[in-house]
DNA sequence: ACGACTCAGATTGCATACAATATGTATACA
DNA sequence: TGTATACATATTGTATGCAATCTGAGTCGT
């Protein structure tokens, strides 16, 4: 991995953990010079990052009137229903049929960083140690044609989770610990290369995120249209 | 941004047809320099669409060595191969829901110019315009989660459909009238809000496809530059 | 010969100055 | 009072000069 340390990559990364967790709140407007300023780089590169998150999603650009962090609405969030349990099970596959063992590792350290962000860690902690888990699995998959999808889901999956990583009842801990053993039987289905087990788990580990996303944007309890049936990802 | 007709939109534009209809081929490099005096910028806004490109999977950025158009390799013809058949029906049953009335005129309309290209057109003409075909019932689909994924595909289709838009045999013409009565299908399917029909039709125009690239591929006449996957550099 | 090293030339990355465009305020007028 | 216009200010977009880095030919040594 490359994780080179410039100025530059400094400042990406840093927006990318600041938009993530809602440090930088959504349609919140960014001031280039303040950025320019706060990472140390001129205004040239720091445009250049700024293309960089336009392309992936964290921030939209408009002409002459700057860039600001991507809005989530209602009717993203709809959106965000219909794509990620057929991404996001389609991901979990590919990553039990094409992992590497040194991805293994990885995606156990980034479990082991999860379940250490649970105990001691902030919210933005937890949110983004069980971000870097998905990614990993993204990563897994190694599917260029559907990363762009996956990774985009990931950020408002961020930024969503940010909502309910302060849990305040047992029944929200109860929910996290589900997801952090999720976590644990999705590291094994993959280890073991078992594609169906692994989209099984993707299925439940979504339904889990549904019903608290579902939870907190209608309190009364409605369910949202849950996308389509799964396609079959062979072919 | 787009639609304006400033010089840099139109490096844009014009980057991205080149590339579509492999006039730059896959694995090119990409010099600055040249560019900016093609088209008329500086190096500063054509830095900004090079880096917009890559964001989107048009280009590769290594790190001080330039852009080069993004690769194509049996690696990512098989990654295309799983994801094309899912995003494609989820996108076209999408588009059957959330049409509008003016997006089925422009689709009808990209559905002339296909068969205008067909009729009279160079092969470029008529990717360019089965290109389009697609992206529009993309806008029609109005899902930002699976846009990204669904664009990346279409980049790949056409550069590959290039190869089979100049046809040799009658098999061949017979093929492309299928595709053509295929978009005359989809029109009426996303005109009549049908779903379901919409999503079959998606798995037997991909059918289509699918056979189409895979006698390319399987006598090993692909050709096209099937280099090694090029490493990403963050910057 | 073969390989490592050196050093021009070329290319990329960055900073800054300048031009173009938007924003906010004050004034003129109905 | 409300609206429109003009101007000053702030912000964005572009061009250019310079620094950093890569490339490749030539040289040296073994």
């Amino acid at each position: 991995m490359q994780s080179e340390s410039s100025p530059k990559s400094n400042a990406y990364d840093a927006l990318v953990a600041a938009i993530l967790t809602l440090e930088l709140a959504p349609g919140a407007d960014l001031d280039e010079a303040r950025l320019c300023a706060e990472h140390g780089l001129s205004r040239t590169p720091m445009r250049e990052v700024l293309r960089q998150l336009a392309g992936e999603g964290y921030v939209t650009l408009r002409l002459n009137r700057g860039a600001q962090v991507s809005e989530m609405s209602h009717a993203s969030l709809r959106a965000f229903f219909i794509a990620a349990p057929m991404i996001y099970a389609a991901i979990l596959q590919l990553a039990a049929e094409n992992r590497t063992p040194a991805q293994i590792i990885e995606l156990a350290e980034a479990q082991d960083m999860f379940i250490r962000a649970l105990r001691n860690g902030a919210t933005a902690d937890r949110a983004l140690a069980n971000d870097r888990f998905h990614r990993i699995t993204g990563e897994m998959a190694d599917n260029a044609f559907l990363l762009p999808s996956f990774n985009r889901l990931l950020l408002d999956h961020a930024r969503i989770s940010m909502t309910f990583y302060a849990p305040r009842t047992d029944a929200d801990r109860n929910t996290i610990k589900t997801a952090r053993d999720h976590h644990e039987q999705i590291i094994e289905a993959i280890d073991a290369r078992d594609a169906a087990q692994a989209g099984e788990l993707a299925q439940a580990h979504w339904a889990l995120s549904r019903d608290r996303i579902a939870q907190f944007v209608m309190p009364g309890g409605l369910d949202l249209p849950l996308g389509p049936p799964p396609q079959e990802v062979r072919q």
